[in-house]
DNA sequence: CATGAATGAGCTTTCATTCAT
DNA sequence: AATGAATGAAAGCTCATTCAT
C-alpha cells in the first residue's frame, strides 16, 4: 500500500494548484505531466509520491476543490431561512465562485464531465452533495408551502444547476461578459421562481 | 488542396458514424483513429482521404450531425405558434432527440465542450443557431405580450438550454432513467413558464 | 482513325521530365510520387506501367539523361585533336552542361551518389564512361608525348572530373556565380595543364 | 527551451557514434532512429533527450566530426611552411583521415551533400573552414611568389578538394584499392603543382 | 523524501503500391 | 492503356511512469 503521505503536505497543495492551472490552459489530455511538474517546482517524480497517476491528479483535484466548494455554499447559505431567497443566493454564489475561479470552473465544465472515467466510473459524491443543497431547499420550500407539491426536486435540482451552469460557461468560454454576474443570477433564479409568462410578474 | 471527394460518398457516412459510436465508448482522446478505421471497414489511410486528421473527423462530426438537429428541431416546432407551447415542444423534442441519438448527446455532452479546439478557437455556428431557436420563440412571446418584458433573451436561452442539457446528461451518464423524458420535458418548461413559487398568478 | 503517336513514349518521356524536375526540387526522399504524377499529368497508377518502383524512376532517368550528356560530350570533343585542348574543352562543355541542365546537374550531384543503392549495387556503367572520356583524353595525351609518363590515367580521370564536379556543385547550390563558367573552366584545365607552380611553362 | 543535458554525456557520444555506422549503412533516409537506438544501446525515447529529431542527429554529427576533421588537418599541416608542401600534405592526409574514418567519410561523401536541409538552409560552416584551409595555403603561396597570381584561390580550393573528395568517394563505393593513399595523394597533389604537361616536370 | 534521466509502448500520419473499373 | 481510390505497413515522436541515486 501506497505510503499517501500528509494531504496537507506543502507539495501536495502545490501540485494541486499547478494542476488546476495546466488543465484549465491545455486540457486534461494536453496538458504533461511534466508541465504540471514545473508549475509546481517539484521534479516528475515527485508527482509520483503524491498521486497515483495523471488521472488521479484530476480526481483528487475535483474532491477537494468541489469540496470547498460545498462548503462555501453552505456558508453562503447558512443565514437565509427563505427558500425562494436562498434560490437566489444560490444563484449568485454560484456565478460569483465560477468568476472568481474560473480556473477551477473550466476544468468543473469541461474536464470533469470529459471522460467516462469521471462520470461514469467515478462516483461523484461531492458534485452530488452539491447538487442535493438545490434540491434540499427545493423540498424545503415544498414542506413550507411555498413551491408547488408537483414539481420533482431530482428534476429541479439539475435544471435549476443547468441552468446555471451553461450560464457560466458562456462566461468561461467567452471571455467577454455581456450580462453581470448579478443580473444573470437575478434572472435565472426569476425564471425558475415566477417564470418567464407575464401574467406571474404582476405582484 | 485536398481533393475533398465527394462528401456523399459512403465512405465519409460510415466513417462518421463510426466516430460517433467510437468517440461515444471512449472519449476522443482515448479513441485510436484505427478503431474507427475498423468500426468503419476502412483501412486507417481511408481517414485521411476524408479527414484532414483526427481533429476533422470531429469537427465534421459535430457540423453535419448538429445541422440535423437544428433541421430536426425546426421541423418539429413548425406547426406550433403559440410561444409558450413552442418552448414546451423544444424541451420535449431536445429530450427527445438526446435519448434517441445517445451516442451523439454523449459526444456533444462531454466532447464538444471539452477542447479549446472546439470551444475556443472554432466558433460554434450551428450550435448558436440551435440556441438562437430559444431565444427567438422568447422574443416572439414578448413582442405577443405573452412573455415578460424584462427577460433578457441572451440569459433566458442558455438558462433553458442549460436545464435540458443538463437532464439529459444525467441520463446519457446515468443509463438509469428515473424520470419519464415527457414527464421532465414538462417539468423544466414548467419551471421556465410559470416558475415554481405556490401561487405566481395570485398577487 | 487512331492518332498513332507513341503513347508509351510519349508518358515515359514525361515521367522522366517531371521527375527531373520534383526530384531536384525535394530530393529523391522527400518527393512522393504522386507528385511526379502531378506534375507529368498522368495518374499516380500510370507510372507504374512505366517504371518498376521509385527507385526505378530515378534509375532510368540517370541513365536516359545521362546517355545524353554522354553524347553531348563526345560531340563537344569530335573535332578537337590536341589532348589539352580537349581537357579544356573538357571542363567548358561540362560546366555549360551543369548550368544550363542544373536541375538534372543537381540530381546528379546530390541524389545519385546518395544512396548505397545507386552507387554500390548499381553499376554506373554510363557515369563510368563519362569518367573514361577523360582517361581516353590523358592516354591520348601519353602516347603523344604531350603528358607526363607518370600520371595515371584512372586518378587523373576522377581527380579532373571531382575538381569540375565540386565547382558545378558550388554553383548548383550557392546560386550565386561569383565566377564564370569560361572563367572556371579555364582555371580547373589550367590547373591540371600548367599546375600552380609560378615558372611551370618555363623550360 | 530543452535541457540540452550535458553533451559529454556518455549517451550522447554513443548515440552519436551509432548514427555514424546506421547512416553509413543504410543512408539517413533509410536509417530508422530505432536502429539508431538499438546500436547505441539506449531506448528510443532516450534519442530524443539528446536531440530534437533525426535531423539534428545527423547535424550535430556532422558538426561534431567536421570539428575534429577540422582540428585535425590543422594540427597535420602545423609544422609544414612552404605551401607546396603544405597542399601536398593536406592531400594525404584528408586522405588518410577519409580512409581510417571510411564511415564518416561515407556520410560526408553522400548524406551531407544529399538534402537541401544540409547543404542549401544549413549553413556548413566547419566545412567552409575546411576548404579554406586550401586556399589560405593558395594565398600565402601566391603572397610569396611561389604560386602563380592570376590562380583565384576560390575556383582552386574547390577543384582540389573536389579532386580528392572524388578520389576518396571511389575508395568509399568501390572498396577495392587500386592505388595507394599515398601515391593518390602525391599524383593530386602534383597535378595540382606541376600539372601534367610533359615540359612542366621537368626540373 | 526527492530527483530527473531513462524507458518503451503506442499513437497519428504518410505514401508507395495495387487493382477494380 | 489509364485511372485514382483504397490500402496498410511502417516510422517518427511523445509522454506517463519508473527507479537508481
Amino acid at each position: 500500500m501506497k505510503p499517501e503521505y500528509k494531504k496537507n503536505s506543502d507539495k501536495h497543495r502545490r501540485i494541486i494548484e499547478a494542476a488546476v492551472k495546466v488543465f484549465a490552459k491545455n486540457g486534461f489530455f494536453n496538458s504533461k505531466v511534466s508541465e504540471i511538474a514545473r508549475a509546481a517546482n517539484v521534479a516528475d517524480g515527485t508527482i509520483y509520491l503524491y498521486f497515483q497517476n495523471k488521472d488521479d491528479i484530476l480526481i483528487c483535484l475535483f474532491e477537494e476543490e468541489m469540496a470547498k466548494v460545498l462548503e462555501n455554499m453552505r456558508h453562503a447559505l447558512s443565514g437565509i431561512t427563505d427558500p425562494p431567497k436562498k434560490l437566489e443566493h444560490f444563484a449568485l454564489a454560484h456565478l460569483s465562485l465560477m468568476e472568481q475561479h474560473h480556473e477551477l470552473a473550466e476544468i468543473i465544465q469541461v474536464e470533469i464531465r470529459q471522460s467516462s472515467k469521471f462520470m461514469k466510473e467515478y462516483t461523484n459524491e461531492q458534485f452530488h452533495q452539491y447538487l442535493n443543497i438545490i434540491s434540499e431547499i427545493i423540498k424545503e420550500g415544498q414542506a413550507q408551502g411555498v413551491f408547488r407539491q408537483d414539481i420533482l426536486p431530482g428534476v429541479a435540482k439539475r435544471a435549476f444547476f443547468g441552468a446555471l451552469d451553461e450560464m457560466s460557461r458562456y462566461w468561461v468560454l467567452s471571455s467577454v461578459k455581456k450580462y453581470s454576474i448579478t443580473m444573470a443570477a437575478k434572472q435565472i433564479s426569476d425564471f425558475f421562481l415566477k417564470g418567464m409568462l407575464q401574467h406571474n410578474s404582476e405582484s
